[in-house]
DNA sequence: GATGAATGAGCGTTCATTCAT
DNA sequence: GATGAATGAACGCTCATTCAT
């Protein structure tokens, strides 16, 4: 009778460009309402509005509610992973723990700020005991990509599990940003809370040099990163 | 006469103390409820069901369904912030740093294994944009008292920021610790994600002295913790 | 999720006087609709409002739509199984086989006369597929009942197979019956019919005496009887 | 103008050919669809993918849904009609009354058992109200071919009301061979039933000689049906 | 003609909430 | 107060039919 639901999530290629532009506009629609009036206003019917489609429209691209949820996931994953594997890349080795671990924060940061609802909607997704899979599969690729990371760069590194390290310092990251865009904790910027992760993330992973307190102000005078690697 | 008078006043506390036990078996059947089977199973008759009371007699305690979940998380923040309260208080300051720490974080592992579907879902609840001021509230209440431990503390706190350090804190300690509960990152157990916790905060609020390495090797020895403080 | 559907017609009994009356009122809605309009009337709306409830309260007491032409299905079913039972029961076999015929056609007759379009509509819900197991579970009942009888009965009896005898005999009259009240053969009165079909039985069923032509015309001067049994 | 003239007649020619071959798809499709998987399996989509069409196609030859499961209906109706008006021609009216029965039950169950699904969907559709018209007709004319036979056989009829007869044979003989196939009765193959059904017309059609005893012996023993007629 | 994307009325079903008993 | 039957708006989803390409 039903047809099985399969995890995938769209349900038939489009291969028309009015199919495509449909499709565009279903998914802009929902990252619109759920970035603006949260999940359980984003029903198939005000989808449908939004998009300006009707329902059966979306049925014939997405093969129920939940996958156009898993879709906007995983455009959302993958932008994600896009980053962190651009900036921690082989590549940018050279550049200073400070310099890569703040370009991974701050392009965190500006994901999230281009639309918090929607990653506010997606953060509860991912709590869902149905989306634990993806979710778990998702979080494996960020820790790979951190731990690889942590094992290339030449910055001493402090931590005797990679794995925990890497666990720690991704969750850590993700909730203090995203509350930091939802909460608007009252007399701290983004900026500030840009920095204090940073420090946060720096501190625990890289094995300090002494003496301590001349490199710290060395670094507040100039404004500039001292290199951890020679 | 005494004995009208007497069997007035039982007639009327029992009738208090039977609202009291309705009261309390609500909410335990919600708990339950939503650490088993989840938010989508909270409904309103199943509550009562396993409640053993009417779904009518809800509605005589709770003005809707989101007055039992607020109820709900209103206990959680409480026991949350309690335990703080007491482990942060002035009278513990004679402990380490690195005792303080420890016992808050395995104190908020230990509340959030004994029903972590339940913290799952107060996650949930609490990213809704309906819940937004409520747990707005209760984050500056805990980031008041750690706030009030930082800057009553005699270890050398780096931050310069006191409310952002206590920010980033809150939200990175309750990430990883709900996050290490949920999806049970393999290869790692909680004790040890504990102690990296502890590190991270640790190593992000105090200011290390020289030689860091002879510390830390020296804690590694002894798995005792040395004081920060004098 | 989708809680499990099980066979159970009713999905909780009812206790109090209005249930009961709710209840009656969804299956005669049901039933009239069913006659009157066809099964694709019978949407859930419908029967609601014609029942004078809200739908709302038929899953009180169905869990799911089915389950109410399920339930009309086995009020039918036992209906038809009691008369045979009554019929055929041993104590009935001093009457006359063409006596005993006659009166369950009859009464089969007068069944499916009380409302036709219902009884077309339960002989599609036979066809169906999602049916069949009901439905053959229906007619070896039917068949054992007829079955006994004929082992019991005295009128010597000519087929080899009693299990085929019963299966062509019950499909026959099942089926002409019912088309002759939904085809309406214009010519043909019901009670031409049914006298056909009760030859059509009886000389299948039972051996024929020799000289026939004698006493076929006996029974037509008379209008009655003869024992084919001694 | 020679090569003109026969493209011009090609081109006219092939798109009849294909039409026909459209409309000829579009019916093999539904009978695998409704034999396979069912009436409400045979959506216009369903139907147009197994076909190899495309759904605006069908509609190019099929006004409505129900217009192909007419014109399915059509056909097989045809089917059993060009049996029946062969096997009772006539010029068949020299074979015995049980050779000829038995070729139409025979007949009748090997169209039944080319595709049981679809006859079942036929069953169910020829009970809905709105196709009553349709089936009442096809039964007219099977019942007028029944009637043609009877009244020409030189077998001695015993029914005294030929339209009567008429109508009891065939719905008995459809009902009993259909449900045969789709209830596969435990222990009854399809021969015995064959052979009971011939049987049950036979003894209420034919107006039987004594001895019937001797008559019978004599048909079992041989394996050969004794002439009815003379 | 042929296509298949788009349509939208209508379905079965759920569940927070009310209120007569 | 307690009960639980009744309510009905709202949901996700289907599919016969249309029509721009």
């Amino acid at each position: 009778m039903k047809a099985r639901r399969s995890s995938t999530v769209v349900r038939k290629l489009p291969r028309q460009a009015r199919a495509q532009a449909t499709v565009g506009a279903i998914l802009e629609a929902t990252v619109q309402i759920l970035d603006r009036e949260g999940l359980e206003a984003a029903t198939m019917s005000h989808i449908a509005e939004v998009a300006g489609v009707s329902v059966g429209s979306i049925y014939q691209y997405f093969s129920h509610r939940d996958a156009i949820l898993n879709a906007l996931q995983d455009r959302e994953f993958e932008r994600s992973l896009r980053l962190m594997q651009e900036l921690l890349a082989d590549g940018n080795l050279t550049q200073s723990a400070r310099e890569t671990v703040t370009a991974v924060v701050r392009g965190l940061a500006e994901l999230y700020r281009s639309c918090p609802g929607l990653h506010r909607v997606l953060a509860i997704e991912g709590l869902r005991v149905a989306k634990a899979d993806r979710v778990h599969a998702f979080d494996l690729r960020i820790i790979e990509i951190v731990r690889h990371f942590l094992v290339a760069t030449s910055a001493p590194m402090r931590p005797k599990s990679v794995d925990a390290a890497a666990f720690v310092v991704v969750q850590s990251v993700r909730a203090t940003m995203l509350a930091c865009l939802l909460e608007r904790p009252s007399g701290l910027d983004e900026e500030t809370l840009i920095q204090e992760v940073v420090d946060l993330v720096l501190r625990y992973l890289v094995r300090q040099e002494s003496p301590e307190n001349a490199r710290e102000a060395a670094r507040d005078a100039e404004g500039a990163m001292p290199r951890l690697v020679k």
